[in-house]
DNA sequence: CGCCCACTTGAACGTGTTCAAACGTCGTGG
DNA sequence: CCACGACGTTTGAACACGTTCAAGTGGGCG
């Protein structure tokens, strides 16, 4: 059955770092979780809310961003199945940014309570969790030193490494392709450039023979070059070294 | 004497968000730490390290950094007294980036069985450590749309005004004016952009009357047309009601 | 006194922006 | 079945923000 299912995606992410042993998992598996579905393009929580409880993307991709006064927006995260997005606001009672849907998107609701109980009662979980939060700063910290430090074409490589290795790590390529529903405006947005030399830096990974992308795949033709280019080390992903292996 | 100060600092850090009881303060008051002297522009941790242990910083200002292939570097993050700035290496055993001084720096290590077992016998305080590195993901998060979405001169003048707020919070401020012992090159490589334009960026502050900044000091005149400037907002930083109010 | 480091200045240059228009594809309704 | 509209992508040309390189100033410390 469908639960199932969704539960499995978050105890096989929480086990990829740290084995859990079985009462863990159980008392993973047995975390009491509605399951929503939400239509694509969709504010999940916004800036300024108060959440009362935190979510699993178990299908499609969702987004964290923030508006700037002079109209922009700037997306902080791209999130896909087994992330938990919101995961802070267990101890950060407001938010400080916006999550939204890409696609449409299943997601698991948990409810604040029911995970603080399950902290106290498994202190080891409680340690799982604090992890997922801080793998996610790994990455913000990566596209710091993206936005700041790296030029347009580095930049963008690099974003596609990390997409392609992390929907890897989840079971979401199929050989050198993966689905990446994420248009050129959002990557704009992403990577601090507008949506014009966007399409150009990506036309540039095209012509290279790097890459061969739509607006829903990404196919990465040549990863050692795009790699060398993005100079993308994955170590930042705190991957288990099995979801790195046969790059 | 001096341990007591030094301890003092991390239980008001903690303490400022949730109230802690007293055995939960004489808790943190009881860990051990050996205090170590560092120099200015010292390396204490480095990307690829495996720490065994944390830091606070009691006294001085430290930064986290990475470098890029390109030979650039990026910092990700000031840090000044009362902040953990390697709280992370608790859970993800590999760090991802440098940690070094900027002034000399003095700074409490504490052993990573330590909070452990401090974490597993107080579970609320796991709660509170664990928010002080939501904190740091928060700051890393504003740091990516100024890099991402603001030019030169907003970006700048947010970065002040972060400074400014952070060293208030921690009872650094003398009025409108804290020591601020951070040269122009490094503004340069957190706020991503050349020492030169930096030092036009801020001279431009400076004519418009919104600080006054020498290599020590950062006097802030307006604060008013600053935080408009810059679009700061505080609130990502989490801070109790109290540190914000008076500005 | 002299050196080093941080800050400052000038001028040419380049990466990425801005604005504006056109193209292709997909889904919808006539 | 074709027309239409919406959306994402592509292209061109002028422009600007920030870079680059190079030289010079000023203060603090040995």
């Amino acid at each position: 059955m469908a639960l199932e299912g969704t539960e499995n995606v978050l105890v096989r992410r929480l086990a990829s770092h740290d084995a859990l042993d079985e009462a863990e998992r159980e008392a993973v598996r047995q975390l009491p979780m509605t399951v929503r579905q939400i239509p694509a393009k969709r504010d999940v929580v916004r800036e300024g809310d108060r959440p009362s409880e935190c979510c699993v993307i178990l299908e499609g991709f969702a987004i964290r961003s923030k508006i700037v006064s002079s109209g922009g927006r700037q997306i902080l995260a791209f999130h896909l199945p087994g992330d938990i997005p919101d995961l802070q606001s267990l101890h950060l009672t407001q938010l400080d940014h916006d999550l939204s849907t890409l696609t449409a998107v299943r997601a698991g609701f948990i409810r604040h309570e029911v995970m603080h109980v399950l902290h106290a009662r498994h202190p080891r979980l409680a340690g799982v969790f604090w992890r997922e939060t801080l793998i996610d700063a790994a990455i913000f910290r990566e596209w710091i030193v993206g936005l700041g430090a790296r030029d347009a074409l580095s930049r963008t490589a690099h974003l596609l490494c990390e997409m392609f290795v992390r929907l890897r790590a989840v079971g979401l390529a199929r050989g050198n392709s993966v689905d990446l529903p994420i248009t050129q405006a959002d990557l704009a947005d992403a990577l601090g450039m507008t949506a014009v030399h966007t399409n150009r830096t990506i036309q540039e990974l095209r012509s290279r023979k790097l890459i061969a992308i739509g607006s829903r795949n990404l196919i990465v033709s040549d990863w050692k070059e795009l790699v060398a280019l993005a100079d993308f080390d994955p170590s930042y992903l705190h991957l288990s070294p099995e979801a790195l292996e046969p790059l």
